[in-house]
Order: C-alpha cells, then sequence, then structure tokens
DNA sequence: TCTGGGGTCCTAGGACCC
DNA sequence: TCTGGGGTCCTAGGACCC
C-alpha cells in the first residue's frame, strides 16, 4: 500500500498561516513578476478563479470580490514544506519527497489495519506542528494513492481516504486526472472512447504500449491495482539547471539583455554549487512576447561546450554573455531570457583535457575565489557580492509587488505579536 | 498594458560500429 | 537488376509532472 500526503492549497496555505486575519477569507497566489495564478484558496477556488489564470483578467473580480493577491514567495514556501516534510520523515522512514507539497509513503511493511489510522494521525499532527492542512489518499499504487487523495480532497472532503474498497470511484475520475494522463492524451484516449480511468482499465496494456507510450501502459497497471513505480529514493543531484524569467518590460538592448544573461548565470552558478556539480555546456535562450502577435517574433538559443567542465561563475557568465552575442538579434522586443546548464558532472570525476597543459593551480586559484564568494554571501545574503555584469537598478527585472515577508528566514523580517495595549 | 518557472523521461530516427 | 544483420549512441521533440 502507498499514501500520498498532498498539501492543501500549499502556497495559499504558507501565506495564510501568518495571516490568521485571512482566515474564510479568499487568496491567490501568483505566478514570477505576478503573471498567472498558481494557487488559490478554497474561497478563491468557489468565486471561479481557474488555475493559471493572468492576473489581468480577473483583477476587476479580485477587487470586487475582495480577494487577497500574494506574489510568490518561494523561501516561505519551501521553508514551510521542510518542515512538513521532516514530520512526515520523522513518522515513516520509507518515504519520497515527490514535489514542494507531496510525499509519497510505503506502507506496505505495516499492518493493513493499522493503515488508515496511521494515516488520520498523521494528519492531525502535520497540522498540529505546521499549521498545513493536508489530505492523505492510500492505494495499491502510486497512481491509486494519487486518485485516492483526489477524491479525498475534491469530492468526499475528507482528510484521509483509502480507494481500495472503493474502486468504483475510478468510474467516476475523468481520465485527465489520472497522474500521467496529460492534455494530449486526454484527447487521443477520449478520441478512443476512453473516458474514465476506470475505462483506462479495460483497455489492454500491450496496445497501450504500441499506441502512446511503456509510461500509459504502467499507468493503466497501476489502476488495476498493480505496482509498477516504486519509490524513488533520489537523492540524485539534478542532471540540468535553469534559470529563467520574464522580464517586467520588454526589453530591446543587448546591455540590459546581458545584465539580465549574467544574472541568471549567478543563480545557475548558486545552484550548481549547491549540488556539487560542474558544467559541460552553458546554455542561453532569449524570446519575444509570444502574446503580442502584432509584434514581429522571434525565439532563439544558443550553447557553448566547454571542453573542460567548470563551476566557476566567471567562466559561465563569460560563456552565456557569449552565447547571447550569437543569438541577440537588433530591433526586437524581447519578453524572456534565460540560462540553462546541461551535461552536469560531479566534481570528484574531474576530466581533465588530454592535450592541455594540467592546470592545477589555476583550478586551485579559482576554488579559493569561489569559495570566499559563497562565504561572503552565505554570511550576508544572497546577493551581496557579484560580478558587475549584473549591474545595478534593474529596471528589467520583475515585480514582486504583493510579496509577503520571509517571515521563518530572515530576522528583520520575523512576524510581531501584538498584544493590543 | 498586463499571460510563470523548473524539472524528468521516453521515443523515433539518424549516424555510426563490426 | 540484384545490396545483411545486429548492435550502440546521440539528439530533437514531445509528453508528462509540480
Amino acid at each position: 500500500m502507498f499514501a500520498l500526503v498532498d498539501c492543501n492549497n500549499f502556497y495559499a496555505s504558507c501565506e495564510r498561516l501568518f495571516r490568521p486575519d485571512l482566515r474564510g477569507q479568499p487568496i491567490v497566489v501568483l505566478s514570477s513578476g505576478d503573471g498567472c495564478v498558481i494557487a488559490r484558496s478554497n474561497e478563491a477556488k468557489a468565486l471561479g478563479i481557474v488555475m493559471g489564470e493572468p492576473y489581468f483578467k480577473i483583477k476587476p473580480l479580485c477587487h470586487t470580490q475582495k480577494v487577497h493577491i500574494f506574489s510568490s514567495n518561494f523561501t516561505l514556501y519551501r521553508d514551510l514544506s521542510q518542515r512538513v516534510m521532516s514530520i512526515i520523515e520523522q513518522a515513516w522512514a520509507h518515504t519520497e519527497i515527490y514535489s514542494i507539497d507531496e510525499a509519497f509513503l510505503d506502507l506496505s511493511t505495516m499492518e493493513p489495519i493499522l493503515q488508515e489510522v496511521f494515516c488520520q494521525d498523521l494528519q492531525k499532527n502535520i497540522l498540529k506542528c505546521t499549521g498545513i492542512p493536508v489530505s492523505i489518499g492510500l492505494g495499491r499504487s502510486k497512481t491509486l494513492a494519487k486518485i485516492s487523495n483526489f477524491v479525498a480532497k475534491r469530492e468526499l472532503k475528507i482528510p484521509v481516504f483509502n480507494i481500495d474498497n472503493h474502486l468504483d470511484w475510478l468510474k467516476r475520475i475523468d481520465v485527465g486526472e489520472v497522474w500521467g494522463i496529460g492534455r494530449q492524451w486526454r484527447k487521443k484516449l477520449t478520441c478512443q472512447g476512453i473516458c474514465t480511468a476506470y475505462d483506462l482499465t479495460q483497455v489492454d496494456v500491450h496496445q497501450l504500449r504500441r499506441q502512446f507510450n511503456v509510461a500509459v501502459m504502467w499507468t493503466a497497471l497501476e489502476l488495476k491495482g498493480i505496482s509498477c513505480l516504486q519509490l524513488s529514493d533520489d537523492t540524485a543531484p539534478r542532471k540540468t539547471i535553469l534559470s529563467s524569467r520574464s522580464f517586467s518590460t520588454m526589453q530591446t538592448e543587448f546591455e540590459s539583455l546581458a545584465q539580465a544573461v549574467s544574472m541568471h548565470s549567478h543563480i545557475a552558478y548558486e545552484k550548481l554549487r549547491e549540488q556539487g556539480s560542474l558544467t559541460h555546456c552553458v546554455c542561453v535562450f532569449l524570446r519575444t512576447n509570444r502574446f503580442r502577435e502584432d509584434l514581429p517574433q522571434y525565439e532563439q538559443s544558443g550553447s557553448i561546450r566547454l571542453i573542460m567542465p567548470t563551476d566557476d561563475v566567471r567562466l559561465i557568465t563569460q560563456h552565456a554573455k557569449a552565447c547571447l552575442r550569437a543569438i541577440y538579434k537588433p530591433g526586437y522586443s524581447y519578453k524572456k531570457a534565460g540560462v540553462w546548464l546541461t551535461e552536469l558532472s560531479d566534481k570528484s570525476g574531474y576530466q581533465f583535457d588530454l592535450f592541455q597543459a594540467r592546470c592545477e593551480e589555476k583550478l586551485k586559484t579559482s576554488a579559493n575565489f569561489l569559495k570566499v564568494l559563497d562565504k561572503i554571501n552565505h554570511r550576508f545574503g544572497k546577493h551581496t557580492l557579484h560580478l558587475a555584469a549584473l549591474g545595478f537598478n534593474n529596471t528589467w527585472d520583475a515585480q514582486f509587488q504583493f510579496k509577503s515577508p520571509a517571515y521563518t528566514t530572515r530576522w528583520t523580517e520575523l512576524p510581531s505579536v501584538c498584544n493590543g495595549t
């Protein structure tokens, strides 16, 4: 048996945690640059605000209905996520942290009779210790646990549900709600009359393998209660690292794009160092605003493959700017740029170039420099020390107009408790 | 006027090898 | 006119997830 713990309206719940005055009020959390809706409280859902909707389209509704708007505050969400996850891991060792707000538990070694009670206790404990409400679904496979969670949250509105003796629910679940069936597969399946999760269990799995792919076949097997996906004990480092963002206003000049690309190089560098990897390939992309059909469109990417892998922010930035130079075309209004590091390798397996003199001295100097850079930024705040290439007073960077304080991670932004006097 | 960011995996096809 | 069989690796593109 598997259990899926899923935080309810996670980002909205995080925001409400430090704003008890917002209990029962509609809350919406926006994506980077206050672009789209990425989380909604139940009250906001009830107003018909849908996921992914651009903010400007719902602005009047938010105003008349007094919806509380928040910019995304990932520092806060990450911190609260870690608290929730640590409680889960303390309660049960065989756990996979699947996303910022979800964890799978493999309960197969627990007495079946204890499983539901265990989940009910866990749900109460998480709420008590963190203030974050969660729902827990149980099932014979990860996919069934997912569906079970969906039923608990959306249909029955109860904290814990075990679908094992209630598989009739599959007949009422749209096939597009099944984990692993996205928009394209849903379209293709419904064309063939496969409209519900139950329908999918009735199709020959080899036919699914042929017509779709092996993942869809596994999904169908999992719905039948045949577990194909085990917990992934994934402490493995990322295989690619990306930093990208839309601009607050469209940019035309090379210089501001170069600043943005330098900033993304810096962010990507920090992520790279954090997991102790080196990059072999630096890729840069930029694109115009695809929603502005009245403007000429351009989208391009370029990459540089390094002879020797690096984690030096100076080299990464230098190569990223060279990529940008190669793809930049004047005369366009750019909306977004990013830096993508691929072909990552572990620092311990450093491969020297056969045809160049070994340059240990140079590497040592670089390592020392980076160590100091990291140390200073760790102690005094993320962007205390950075390359001048990032520029100052960036007007192009995304705005977070409705951002809440870093309540739990910054001394100066701790919530204050007022005694009313 | 205003439309997110960051990942993974699978597959088909092409290039190459003997 | 007729031209094998059995592999591996790489890449781009497409699907999915949160």
